[in-house]
DNA sequence: ATTACCAACTTAACAGTGTTAAGTAAAATA
DNA sequence: TATTTTACTTAACACTGTTAAGTTGGTAAT
C-alpha cells in the first residue's frame, strides 16, 4: 500500500463495529482452505484489508486467535456428537453412532481437528483451563452412552470417566493417523474406523475385561 | 562473525569429514532439549559453528533433515518393540508388553514421537515411500503377536493387518493426547494406558467381535 | 612453477514470520 | 474551540527457510 492511495479502511469499506468478527471469519476461512501452517497474521490482515497490527487490538496474539478457533471447533463437534447421541437405539448402537460422528467430524474438518487436538502453540502458553469445559462436554456425551450400556447390562466398565477418555483417545488415534497420512494407503479408511469401533465395543462388552 | 576473525572452521576445529553427522547430532540434541518448533537451520548451524547454508550441502532442506530424524526414531522404536516382543509369555501378555513399550517410547521420547507421527512438514512434500518400510516393521511386530494369539486360540481376529493398524492407532491416540496435554490432568496416565490396552485385549478376545 | 580447477565453505540477500513501540487522523467529549 | 480518546497505521526488531553468488585452500595438469 503506497502512501497517497486510500486504503480500504480509509475508504470506509469496513463497518468498524465488527472487526473482531471479520478477523475470525478470515482466519477460519484461511485455515480451512490453506491449512493452519500458512495462517499468518499478515495474511489474515491482508484478506480483510487491515494492517496486521490491528489484529492485536482484538486478540492478544496468535495463540489467542488459535484458542478462539479451538473453542469454535469444540462447539461444532459438540453439536455433531449431541445429534448422533440422540438416536433411539441400544447402548452399543448409540456408542457406535457417537464414535462414527467423532471420526466423521475429524475427517471432514481436518484443519479444525488439528487446531483442536493436535497442534500445541509454540509459545509455552497452555490451553486456558476454563476452556477445557467444552472439551469435557464432548467426553460427557461418550460417558452417558456408557452409562446407558451399563444400565442395559451390556457394558462391563469399572471407571466410566476413564473409559470415556480411553474411547476418545482411541478415536483420536485413528483420526490423527489418517489425517497425517501415516496409515498404509492400501488400508481402507472405513474398515479401519469400523474395525476400531468394533474392538472397543467388544472390549467393553467382554465380561473378562480387567476393569481398573 | 566479522571478517578478520578466524571462524571455528577456519581454525580447524571441525574434522571436515563428518559435518553431516555433526548436523544430525546437533539437530537431535536441539530437538530433544527445546522441541522441534525451535529447531531452526540457523540454530543448528550456530551450535556446531558453521553457517546455516552449509547444512544444505548435506541435506536438501529442512524436510530432508526432518525425514532423517524420523528414520532414526523409527529405528529406535523398532529396537524397543522388538525387545518387548521377545518376552516368553502367552500371546496376550506379549501384546501387553509390546503395547506398553510403544507407549513408553512415546512418553519418554515425546519430541521424537512428534516428529515421527504427529508433525507433517509444511511444504507439501510427503514422507518418501521407501522410508515407510521401517514404519511397517513396527506394525509387523504387533501383527506377529496377534498371530501368536490366534494360534493359541486366544484372539478372534478377521484381518490381522487391519487389527494391527487399529491397535497402533489406538496406542497412538493415547500417546498423542498425553503429550499434547489434552487429557484431563486428574486422570492418571498409567490408568489410561493400561485401561486402553485392556479394552483392546478384551476386544480381540471377545468371541462376539464382529471381525471385518 | 604456474595455471586451472574443484571442493568446502562463506556472506548477502529475498521474502516471509510474530510482535512491539510510536505515530496519526478522526470522532467524541469537555 | 481545545482536549482527550478511539481506531487504526507505519516502522522496526529479531527471527525463519532458502537461493545465488562469492571466497577460500588444496589438488591436478600443463
Amino acid at each position: 500500500m503506497e502512501s497517497g492511495t486510500l486504503t480500504d479502511s480509509q475508504a470506509g469499506l469496513h463497518p468498524d463495529d465488527d472487526l473482531r468478527t471479520q478477523i475470525l471469519d478470515a482466519a477460519r476461512h484461511l485455515m480451512v482452505s490453506d491449512g493452519y501452517s500458512s495462517l499468518s497474521m499478515r495474511r489474515i490482515a491482508r484478506k480483510i484489508g487491515y494492517s496486521a497490527t490491528s489484529i492485536y487490538l482484538h486478540f492478544s496474539g496468535k495463540d489467542d486467535l488459535f484458542y478462539t478457533l479451538i473453542d469454535e471447533g469444540m462447539e461444532r463437534l459438540n453439536r455433531y456428537l449431541e445429534e448422533a447421541s440422540r438416536v433411539n437405539a441400544s447402548a452399543d448402537n448409540v456408542l457406535r453412532a457417537i464414535c462414527n460422528a467423532f471420526v466423521e467430524f475429524g475427517l471432514t474438518n481436518p484443519e479444525y481437528y488439528e487446531v483442536m487436538f493436535v497442534l500445541h502453540p509454540d509459545t509455552g502458553s497452555r490451553y486456558p483451563a476454563p476452556k477445557y469445559r467444552k472439551a469435557r462436554r464432548n467426553i460427557a456425551i461418550i460417558a452417558s452412552a456408557l452409562e446407558k450400556g451399563i444400565a442395559e447390562e451390556r457394558f462391563v466398565i469399572g471407571d466410566v470417566a476413564l473409559t470415556a477418555n480411553t474411547i476418545w483417545a482411541t478415536l483420536h488415534g485413528v483420526v490423527t493417523l489418517i489425517i497425517a497420512q501415516r496409515i498404509d494407503k492400501t488400508l481402507q479408511r472405513n474398515r479401519l474406523v469400523t474395525g476400531t469401533i468394533e474392538i472397543i465395543i467388544a472390549g467393553i462388552s467382554n465380561p473378562n475385561l480387567k476393569s481398573s
